[in-house]
DNA sequence: CATGAATGAGTTTTCATTCAT
DNA sequence: GATGAATGAAAACTCATTCAT
């Protein structure tokens, strides 16, 4: 029992060591020594508790989907939908998107990370379209509850706020903060998705 | 003079021969051999053309922005904006970008390749951020034509379309084709910015 | 006594979980860890057990020559050669050695293996020559009984015989069975020893 | 041309560096940097010109079988058989094999290397079978012009002979030079022969 | 200019061994 | 005694780069 405790926490200390290393190196270029160092473990404990480098990656995106998905359930949690208007709910989601994803600087460039990684790595991709599968049908259910129109539409707007998310997230990642209105470019993406609904 | 000619060819023929290797590995995992060989050439002569493997990312990264700018000027100069009303514009303006980036599934692909690289050179990083301002500014002030309100709302049309596109080209990346309804996300897209403006 | 009792069948198992692994990897490529598992137990004990890899298969070594030359003395115990004519002896002699050793493949691979390793180790080398010493004195004792010869003539012929027989085994490690007609070699063989006797 | 010459002399250097190598370690214990010191070149040479380990010793054992076919063919080719009796033949034959086969060290220690990888490795197996099919056959043909007996004998006796050498080659192995009466054995085995045929 | 042989730093991985619990 | 976490040395292999020819 203490031992599984210790594995977990063990796991846990090196995937956060993957995160910090990918802050400035490409998982490429980051190598199983310098996860250990900044682990401040010996490397060898790397292939005690991973099969690999990439077993570490693909526990590595399992934990950060995971995470993010935990935010918003806790987010969502909090919330009582039934209780909201259109406006409301539009103000809420865009409110926790923004701040908690879209602008996060650290995940955005962790997911072009991981993006790129999928390009080439078949199971990475499946992990990420699977994520994206998932976050498109959960913001279809919550637009759903607003509008009259067939699901369709509401899965086609949900699709279309998520790529505009996507796309400004990427931008986050180039352009200096600041530089880009990207605030003001948000606020008007709100307004209009509330004509829209 | 001739010299110089045969130069920029084989330059030419080395940038596309990582743009051949970039369809199937990511560019660290490419090697100079395998550029080479894609090339025909000898793994010498890249060292020769070239400072550094460094030097052919960044200079293939020139190349393929110079690439589509171009392809955007021809197509520009076969049309007369002026001619045009909003709604024709909208639908030529959109054709052009569906067919020839959003939905151009190896251009997605090497634009992620680039982006990650980004995230960790500043060089690429600075490449990729002046061709989006670029394309933001020649975006928005083709947009202004067709709108009475401030250039700021224009700039932001602008970027939320480009953001938006770069989303989808995203998404086309993992997933498989036909599987998320693109074709239909993308034309309603449109219809609202033909609201909007 | 019965703590005894209890790590010497503790070592006899980690022996014969040596002796499996030996079938499919050489001893330098079974690792502890291999072995450890296919005994059931965890890889620490073996470093209780034993003071390294090499001791155990040091011991391993005079397991399996223990092993058959029990197999030996306890076939002769049901012997009364004095019984024998020279006839009777080798055919009884050789149907042992042919069953047993020379057509065992599990064994000849071992000894294969054993004599591999005694090229470079002059502790197994040892363990070897005085096997083989040992049983070329035996061949030799019970082949004087029948011959009026010289003594050196029954020990001359006994290597000859374990020379050929040594062969023969190693044949049959690379030879696919039936492919070589190994049984009407064995058996010219030993009707030329009986003409020879 | 010059070129390919450099190659196959580079090639043979790092062959003839393994075959040193093997007089004191073991294959596996042999690592790609104790063959490249004791050929005098850089470790990364020898991926350059081998695919990997494994391939080195594959084009070692096609060199070392190729060495020996090659002495056995010149040999036969300062001999004129049809011009030999049938003992002065056994003596010839005898003669070559026992000091350039059987009691060649260092042959016979390769061999035993050899045939040690072969049980884990069906690569060389193949190569080990083969080359032993070819020893076989050829003697076969030569033992034939010298009895009236059926092919199926001449065979078999061959088969015979080869498996005594190399079990007195397996002896040479581990006892002392001098401390088993090798000389006196194959002498009289060489006698046993020439009464058989 | 072109070639390809050579270099050496760096990477992932394996594993015998140690040792705290 | 038993366990399994941790260590660190060493292995095979890759590859950008250099340079003599």
């Amino acid at each position: 029992m203490a031992r599984k405790r210790v594995q977990e926490e063990r796991k846990q200390q090196i995937l956060e060591a993957l995160n910090t290393c990918l802050q400035e190196k490409s998982f490429q270029q980051t190598s199983i020594k310098d996860i250990a160092r900044v682990a401040g473990v010996n490397h060898g404990v790397l292939h005690y508790y991973f099969t690999g480098k990439e077993d570490i990656l693909l526990q590595y995106i399992d934990y950060v989907i995971e995470y993010y998905q935990t935010q918003m359930r806790e987010w969502l949690g909090t919330k009582d939908l039934s209780l909201y208007g259109k406006k409301e709910f539009i103000e809420e989601i865009f409110g926790f998107i923004n701040n908690r994803i879209t602008l996060n600087l650290n995940l955005s460039r962790i997911f072009v990370e991981i993006w790129e990684i999928s390009l080439y790595n078949a199971a990475v991709r499946d992990k990420l379209r699977h994520a994206y599968r998932h976050w498109m049908t959960e913001l279809t259910s919550m637009v759903s509850r607003f509008i009259d129109d067939d699901d369709a539409f509401a899965s086609n707007v949900s699709i279309s706020m998520i790529a505009f998310w996507e796309g400004m997230a990427l931008f986050s990642t180039i352009f200096e903060p600041g530089s880009l209105d990207t605030v003001e470019v948000l606020r008007r993406f709100q307004e209009r998705i509330l004509e829209i609904l």
